[in-house]
DNA sequence: CGTGCTGTTGAGGACGATCAATGACGGTGG
DNA sequence: CCACCGTCATTGATCGTCCTCAACAGCACG
């Protein structure tokens, strides 16, 4: 788990946690295991005393609702962590579960561990930040589902994606993820999102090939009226145009 | 102001926040002034060196889109902290502002008081709480308004800010927002929010009156399949029914 | 060689947006 | 006191986006 933890560091460093904290993070981390693709990384209304790190990998935030469809929340790349809400609020039942969209890796922190950490008040501060960035993401995605067309959202996603594995040194245009995962997390249905992959195929933005690869960014940038402003990463400024007017 | 903290003093509280804690907040609070309703509470990009506390009436976070088009991202309530993302995010130019719907009453705790706060570290887990909270609120409106129709949209937003303001003690079943209000945070036509809330009142859910109150709210919970738990507040447990199903 | 999963294509229909007009109400100024 | 205005609520009609259903192709798997 050497080499795996480097997208971790770097999640906490833009977290604007310093080179000590970041060493006892580090070494709270515990027990790495490989999950294959699809399996559930936390079952919902699982209540573990341990928080789960994504260490390698894809993985998402998921609903399911009672006629069996899977609604994703959000997606998860190394160094996220996938279960902190279970952390800080007493609620017993969320109904959300985390599943690897791809082969993955994980690991723990026990929640005694963590309360440990949590005596360091820029730890914690850094930890806050986390949720709020996370919430900041929620509030984009919202807004973008709310009123925006599915050309948006589909293009919305992707640059969201994009963006946070660069924060985190992963700087492949390819996005290992399935037309089904990009429906289920934009809210369209399968169709529809296959056939506005092969709009923004037709536009050059998107690769021909049958995965997810991303050509053009600027053009995505700017279909998805994308501002990487919300994901607070001062790495990211200079690749991801402000949106001015 | 003395009356008027009672709201922030109920929702702390829900945060887990104890007396002696309690206190200390309360007494960070300064400068209480009232709002017109209509008026900007906090202008989007602006950044001040204070937080801003709502203590009476309803506002709302908003983003303005470039054709002038208000996208509501979440109400306000007494009690509730409009900008708390700004004190813990370095992010400059968040482009999100805070608006009155109501005539309202605001105070303010300078950054400076808030970091003495926040050297309590029990405190400091509390406002984490109440980030995590925010993100939950986030994440069940993004499931409604990705995979909802209309009507459970509608329906869901106005479960959730009863629910919310019970927790805080206000108990009555009318909303101080217009359809136009409803409109733009559940990204919907004003017109069809109309036709729906018509619906709504055919059912007898809403009050025929012509602002908007609730009559029905079991039924309302139902139409919107409203599980009260990502709210996190234990009082409401009796009141709105866990989905079993 | 079948079986399952993902991706692709076509056709019909539903939900909600948009445009346009009218009604109801409160406030303002003549 | 009444005419005027702005805001919010309401109604009708049309149109477009996206959903649903259904079928099929490519590919990896046992």
């Amino acid at each position: 788990m050497m080499g795996t933890s480097e997208s971790l560091a770097l999640k906490l460093q833009s977290l604007g946690v310093d080179a000590v904290d970041l060493e006892l993070a580090l070494q709270a981390i515990k027990r790495p295991v490989h999950v294959v693709a699809g399996a559930d990384i936390i079952r919902a209304g699982d209540s573990a005393k341990r928080l789960t790190v994504l260490l390698a990998g894809v993985a998402c935030s998921y609903k399911r609702s009672k006629d069996g469809g899977r609604s994703i929340l959000s997606f998860h790349h190394p160094g996220d962590f996938c279960d902190l809400y279970r952390y800080v609020l007493p609620e017993r039942d969320s109904a959300v579960g985390v599943q690897a969209l791809t082969d993955a890796v994980v690991a723990v922190i026990d929640y005694r561990e963590m309360d440990e950490l949590l005596t360091r008040p820029k730890l914690a501060l850094s930890f806050w930040r986390a949720t709020m960035l996370e919430a900041a993401i929620y509030r984009e995605r919202l807004t973008k589902a709310s009123c925006g067309t599915a050309l948006e959202r589909v293009a919305s996603l992707l640059c969201e994606q994009l963006a946070r594995r660069e924060a985190i040194g992963i700087n492949g245009a390819r996005l290992p993820l399935s037309q089904i995962d990009v429906a289920d997390a934009a809210g369209l249905s399968v169709v529809h999102v296959n056939r506005t992959i092969q709009t923004l195929r037709s536009l050059n933005v998107l690769s021909k090939a049958n995965h997810l690869e991303v050509i053009d960014r600027k053009q995505l940038a700017q279909i998805a009226k994308f501002d990487g402003c919300y994901l607070n990463m001062p790495r990211l400024l200079s690749n991801w145009a402000v949106r001015v007017e």
